[in-house]
DNA sequence: TTATTCCCTATTGGTTATATAGATTATGTA
DNA sequence: TACATAATCTATATAACCAATAGGGAATAA
């Protein structure tokens, strides 16, 4: 499962790609819009800054804005700042590799292999997944649902 | 990331499927040929058999062996014991189901929709991650390392 | 210089993960 | 029956992490 963590920053992050401005949103706003603890959601944003995704600004007039397009910014990377690698196991992530203690041979495990196809899959599906892709999936659903 | 007990729990079944015969194994001989810490082990053996997937004799010449054929135990009836629900959100699970608080309306959502995709894509590997798939992919890996 | 807004540090309460220890129950065999 | 074997049950410990809150500090615009 998603930490809240990431959840609330997924949320928040399509709540900013869904305004058509790019003019800074204060914290308060999208916390209340939507339904996120604004205390949480302070640090939540912070950390989103500090990876990059968005930017802020101070005083009046201030708030958090997306630093990259709607398109550049995908959930396999906003997933990965908050609950670390998307792999199942420590021995099938690039960036955090790590060897399982118990393994008698890599190169030959079984399991090994069902969770690199698992995580190619799931890096596929989530890299495409965009918070403009996003946008447009929830443009699609409401369609769905007014032509019935 | 799996927890250990369900790292375990799979590299366990597997040890039992590779081998030919159905003879009980105590224990004991699949905790130190998988290196895995004894009685943590007995814990998740005790649950992989209330779960139904062992059966276990007690006495001498007892232990515990697949009540199941490894054709048809899988990695997702596995994981589902130990660290329950493999997609991703409350909301997208169908055993499991739970609202969203935060959510305003789940018909509608971009975010569940994407991870409805990444459940469904994700089931089905594991689904047909048998133990038996599982031998077959090492003996092939085996294969592909002498043909080099 | 004042109001606004993000930024930083610390702390809290609760839950879960990863085990270990020891006693008990069931079973096969001499 | 007695014994050894092996699963089963109960209890405990520790560490880590999650979710959230509190309070003040620092930057910025008007």
């Amino acid at each position: 499962m998603l930490s809240k963590k990431t959840k609330y920053a997924i949320v928040a992050l399509v709540h900013l790609a869904k305004r058509d401005t790019k003019a800074p949103v204060v914290i308060k706003d999208i916390a209340e819009a939507e339904h996120i603890p604004q205390k949480f959601l302070e640090a939540i944003l912070l950390e989103l800054k500090n990876a990059g995704t968005l930017s802020s600004r101070k005083g009046k007039g201030g708030g958090y804005y997306l630093h990259k397009s709607p398109q550049e910014i995908n959930l396999a990377d906003v997933m990965r700042i908050f609950d670390g690698p998307i792999a199942l196991l420590p021995c099938v992530t690039h960036t955090y590799y790590e060897r399982c203690d118990e393994c008698k041979d890599e190169a030959t495990c079984g399991i090994r292999d069902v969770f690199m196809e698992l995580r190619a899959a799931t890096v596929d599906i989530l890299k495409r997944a965009t918070l403009a892709s996003i946008v447009n999936r929830e443009m699609a659903l409401i369609n769905k649902l007014l032509q019935r």
